[in-house]
DNA sequence: CTGTTAGCGCATTCAA
DNA sequence: TTGAATGCGCTAACAG
């Protein structure tokens, strides 16, 4: 058995709250009994039990980092567990745990059933609202990669960085510029189409049909839409592709069919992971923030946390392109 | 205020022990009491809070799954958010929540400091013996990626998979393969470099020092050992990698350099991650069970938690061989 | 400033 | 089979 605040009060000769307001930093102690409770606490190398002292202040010190599995698996084409990471670090910080679970069937995650968690992190485009806005009544919730009305949440700006990426392909001079994605049906995917669309638009330009490929959600997306696109009569110039993911699978396509990156078709990627620098030529991509979404997310919780009624916000991270070579200018 | 037992108790008109009962699955109940409180608890809305129930019972039905931050960012390049992954699925299939931490400075980690966690799962090599052993006297601990003498571990068969790897290149003739890592010094390295030198000594060849370049651990650490390799007067028909990372960097290298995959040089790696089909030629690659891994780790510790003396166990996993290209063979 | 009392929500004796 | 009493380890309200 561990040692609890009653061995220490035995010890000490005094009561076990005077114990407890000396560890807990709560209520008023005379500095010199909190100095001496502290050093016998240290000596008997005492830990409090957060669960007991979670079940008097009802509070849990943790928060829960859900996952929709839709967006699993965690691998080397996923970038959540980055910002998972970065959550950590962040709560770490400031105390708090983070437990980490998986979103099934868009049941109740069991932790905030449990009520093992003061707040929620939710990641990812995939989050009912049927689901969340409950929870979020109860529960402080901040999302991350996606939007609901009148909740808290953290995103990359992906219109501005659709339009960003294609207006850099437009002023290479293309103007048959290809958007190659996994699904449209994908909020962020969405939004980095219309960033797109946008480009186009001011330029003068239409978004041509011919030129918009799905690969759908699988995991040879990338190669079933360059199928498509390399099909195509007309081939285009460039290609935006609407994640790292799919821009590798487009160079990969382009090189086995003979067409040289940036030469013939110029590409960039969205998301500029550790991918981006993996192929050949390196990935021109536009930037996600994700250890500062997950920061920022973790933050905008524990600032929940702190002060229950604050009003909900959107940050939008800006996402800058990095320029390599796949668009056609020489390496930086 | 949430429901609790005694809420129902008060509905149904028993004491909050019967409810306990009834709703615990623990103690003898009648099958018909047993139904009419499950049935109010239903459409009261009843959850049970799981941390009192924990104090009570001294348990917390949590397991904490902890990472030493050297093996950080959980990016593309990292494996472990796949463990992480599949050990959440096994262990929420049995009730249990996976509260994640990263491990930094190889200090105790809260979680089990706090005692909010029945049980530990540790990833990856750099986790150093003095701090497990400790805490493996109090909590079932269980190791993945790594062996402790005496403590329960789950590993991928890194020998062997450096044997398979080294005699696929030596069946296709080549004779002079060069090792290439990120450093010798990690243990699983280590154990992938054992594997090679024996295929190679099996064949009455000897290791040649010229032939083993590290990289050192870094971001940039497959070009700083591929420039060093590129560097010698001769270079070799072949090249083991020990990681995927290592390999895809030697591919870009060697296609740089103006050199052909695999009819100059051939590439093997180790891990069969996603990158592997990410990159051209597809990577010929030794595959590491990473969801395996997950589920035997959780499966071990969920094991251990059940049968508190039961003995432990070193778990190896098989690493199979994946042929695609990089190696010479055609296509599959 | 400190001790006493009373829970937090649940499980588990021991009687009845 | 059920109820009453007690405790898990800690905090908090109220006295003193």
């Amino acid at each position: 058995m561990r040692v609890t605040i009653h061995d220490i009060a035995k010890l000490v000769g005094v009561s076990p709250s005077t114990v407890s307001r000396a560890l807990s930093g709560k209520g008023r102690i005379s500095p010199a009994m909190r100095e001496r409770i502290r050093k016998v606490a240290e000596e008997l190398g005492y830990q409090p039990n957060m669960l007991a002292r979670g079940l008097a202040t009802r509070s849990t010190c943790a928060v829960g980092v859900v996952i929709h599995e839709r967006h699993l698996p965690l691998d080397e084409r996923s970038f959540y567990g980055v910002i998972l990471e970065a959550i950590e670090a962040e709560v770490s910080k400031h105390g708090y745990h983070v437990v980490f679970s998986t979103l099934r069937n868009h049941a109740l995650p069991r932790c905030v059933r449990e009520r093992r968690v003061d707040g929620l992190i939710f990641l990812g485009t995939d989050i009912k609202e049927e689901l969340v806005r409950p929870i979020s009544t109860e529960l402080p919730v901040v999302l991350v990669d996606h939007c609901i009305p009148g909740l808290t949440s953290v995103v990359g700006d992906n219109v501005g960085g659709g339009r960003l990426a294609t207006e850099h392909l437009l002023s290479h001079g293309h103007r048959n510029i290809a958007f190659v994605a996994e699904t449209l049906e994908d909020p962020s995917f969405r939004a980095r189409f219309d960033g797109y669309r946008q480009a186009l638009e001011e330029h003068g330009l239409r978004v041509r049909k011919e030129l918009i490929v799905e690969g759908g959600r699988r995991s040879d997306s990338d190669r079933i839409a360059m199928e498509k696109l390399l099909r195509k009569k007309k081939l285009p110039t460039a290609i935006f592709a609407a994640n790292d993911f799919m821009a590798v699978g487009a160079i990969r396509a382009l090189t086995k069919a003979g067409l040289r990156v940036p030469d013939d078709v110029a590409v960039v990627g969205f998301d500029d992971g550790a991918l981006a620098t993996l192929v050949h030529p390196p990935l021109t991509s536009v930037h996600v923030p994700r250890v500062e979404m997950g920061k920022s997310a973790a933050f905008c919780l524990l600032e929940l946390l702190s002060s229950p009624k604050k009003v909900s916000q959107v940050i939008v991270l800006p996402t800058p392109l990095t320029i390599r070579e796949s668009c056609g200018c020489r390496g930086v």
